[in-house]
DNA sequence: GTCCAGGTCGCGC
DNA sequence: GCGCGACATGGA
């Protein structure tokens, strides 16, 4: 058994308030591979490959209050860990946690809101994503035409053929990036892993971007406008309007509803006692919030 | 056994 | 631009 070499500690203070165990379970992301959560002591665990190869687990938790959070970040791994990787460790959690994002107008609107808005409060509003677009590609595209047990198998079934190994566990595996899926045939792909007719979708995008034709990294871009990444978005194969809708949300923008079979329940339970209704009514319940849209109906939701 | 899921594609009109 | 069937797989 090799033996951990390295256990490092990086602090990160957010900007502003922010509420660690809310972003993280907020969104069922949390629930697939390779992430792990443990409940019990609020810690985020997941392996992960650095852009050098290395293999590291990382442990993410966080203390203090959330007007003055710090977390704490171990790097696990039976490499020495350099000043770069860690680095590249902080940019990551930055990432997946969206320290960076500011909700300061979103929480005005919530304030302007009566009754259980105001519980949104600082802290709220961040919903965990994974560490790259491509992950968050992949796993959109496994939320479709599927009950979520279905999406939860999918993930641990590419992680689990696909992911590289953690030496220390090898049962702990990063998330697949597009060079490991391709470097089997689609034959091969479609035997290892069940992804129905979903199996061709993601390996066409994990030819695409291990060929460098798509680059959905390029997706963060803050110069794009959302009209165009929505039009990148709906060019990939198996991204659809529900689908780009939960990747522009992944990538920081809640202009758009995700309107799905989830959605129409919740809007007709809610809204409409049950009964049939235009999408365009639907629409109209959300609107006033611009473009914080998709927050207002996820919290809508949590808040039910 | 049968049905269908946090939809999307490709077709025909 | 809109309606419709097909689509793989496993869980309900």
């Amino acid at each position: 058994m090799n033996e951990i070499k390295s256990t490092f500690s990086i602090t990160i203070c957010p900007k502003l308030h922010f509420d660690f165990e809310a972003t993280v379970t907020t969104h069922g992301w949390l629930s697939l591979a390779p992430f792990i959560w443990n409940a019990e002591n609020a810690i985020l665990s997941r392996v992960e490959q650095l852009n050098d190869g290395k293999l590291v687990r990382l442990n993410i938790s966080a203390t203090g209050s959330t007007e003055n959070p710090t977390l704490s970040i171990e790097i696990h791994s039976t490499s020495i860990i350099n000043e770069g990787n860690k680095q590249e460790v902080a940019k990551l959690v930055t990432h997946i946690l969206r320290l960076d994002e500011d909700f300061e107008e979103f929480y005005q609107l919530c304030t302007q809101q009566n009754g259980t808005w105001n519980d949104i409060k600082k802290g709220k509003g961040r919903l965990l994503r994974s560490p790259t677009v491509f992950e968050d590609l992949v796993k959109t595209i496994c939320t479709t035409n599927i009950q979520w047990g279905g999406t939860k198998r999918m993930a641990q079934e590419l992680v689990d053929k696909y992911g590289q190994s953690f030496a220390e566990n090898p049962t702990l595996k990063s998330f697949p990036k597009a060079e490991d899926i391709v470097s089997d045939s689609f034959e091969e792909f479609t035997q290892k892993v069940n992804l129905g007719y979903r199996a061709d979708y993601i390996y066409q995008l994990a030819k695409n971007v291990s060929a460098g034709t798509i680059n959905p990294e390029d997706f963060l871009d803050q110069q794009l406008s959302t009209i165009e990444l929505k039009k990148k978005l709906l060019a990939i194969k198996g991204i659809g309007n529900y689908a780009s809708a939960t990747m522009l949300m992944l990538l920081g923008r809640y202009d758009e509803l995700p309107i799905d079979s989830v959605f129409k329940d919740f809007v007709s339970g809610k809204y409409f006692n049950g009964k049939k209704y235009s999408e365009k009514k639907a629409r109209n319940i959300y609107k006033k919030w611009g473009r914080w849209q998709y927050l207002a109906y996820w919290f809508d939701m949590e808040k039910s």
